[in-house]
DNA sequence: CTAAACGCCGTAGCATGGTACGGAGTCAAG
DNA sequence: CTTGACTCCGTACCATGCTACGGCGTTTAG
């Protein structure tokens, strides 16, 4: 049987597809992450495979923690053929992550000693409040 | 010697002495986080030592991950004297920090294991970008 | 046929934590 | 005395990623 070319998708159905709402597409669209979509004789939007499929990049690029601004340099390398510039700005994000990380674990580090401080008790006054005294 | 009682700073020494900008000390006093400062007979604020006690308070709670609502929170409890509170308000800080790291620690494996695979290289198609295609 | 649900648009708003601007008065050094 | 730095105020703006609103036309289920 012939690959019969799927009617394109509404806007509420590709919104519910990828799990965003409507007005995040045209909010996309704004920013130029998606294109502008045909549409139909009614002055719908038609989203085709492509574009749910674009859709699905950006909300899988920004789940490894890109931004939109990221996203889109992502997008201008999805030929799949600029494995260099790709690997740049992964290497990027990810020693942004990890240096998110080290200071969520220092914040983490400090609250947890405080918190033990406050746990052992005994004193009249609260260890985390006087901490932030100094 | 008597402790003289030093003249209270303008908004400008307060600014920096907290490291901030003063536009920030502004900001502080419309959230309710910086009382309403004394003024000088030309309309200035003054700044005594509980005023910068509280700014550094601030600004060390921020330090450990506390949004300015939270903040707020704590600064009702800077009597020292409800620690109970306090560990609460910590404690969640706590979980949401580790939640925090538990995330970026997610991302940050599969950005290491798309970018391993990036520097295998060997392919005609860059394996972050197909990632993200799926 | 009608009413609900969906779509369109431009624009405005939310949350967060500030930062900047313009026009005015004030203070301190030279 | 002037000049530059500081301060005041209200308000607007920044970035980020959406989300909502109002007023309209269209489509679809009953």
């Amino acid at each position: 049987m012939e690959p019969m070319p799927m009617q394109p998708a509404t806007a509420g159905a590709a919104a519910k597809a990828a799990q965003v709402n409507v007005e995040t597409l045209r909010y996309y669209e704004r920013l130029g992450l998606l294109p502008r979509p045909r549409r139909g004789a009614n002055g719908y939007r038609q989203y085709d495979e492509a574009a749910l499929k674009r859709l699905r990049f950006i909300r899988r690029a920004q789940g490894l923690g890109f931004s939109l601004a990221q996203v889109r340099e992502l997008l201008r390398l999805d030929d799949g053929l600029n494995c260099g510039a790709a690997q740049t700005l992964a290497r990027g994000k990810l020693e942004s992550i990890e240096r998110q990380i080290a200071d969520l674990k220092r914040m983490q580090l400090r609250l947890k000693q405080t918190l033990a401080a406050c746990e052992r008790g005994g004193r009249a006054r609260c260890p985390l409040i006087d901490a932030l005294l100094e």
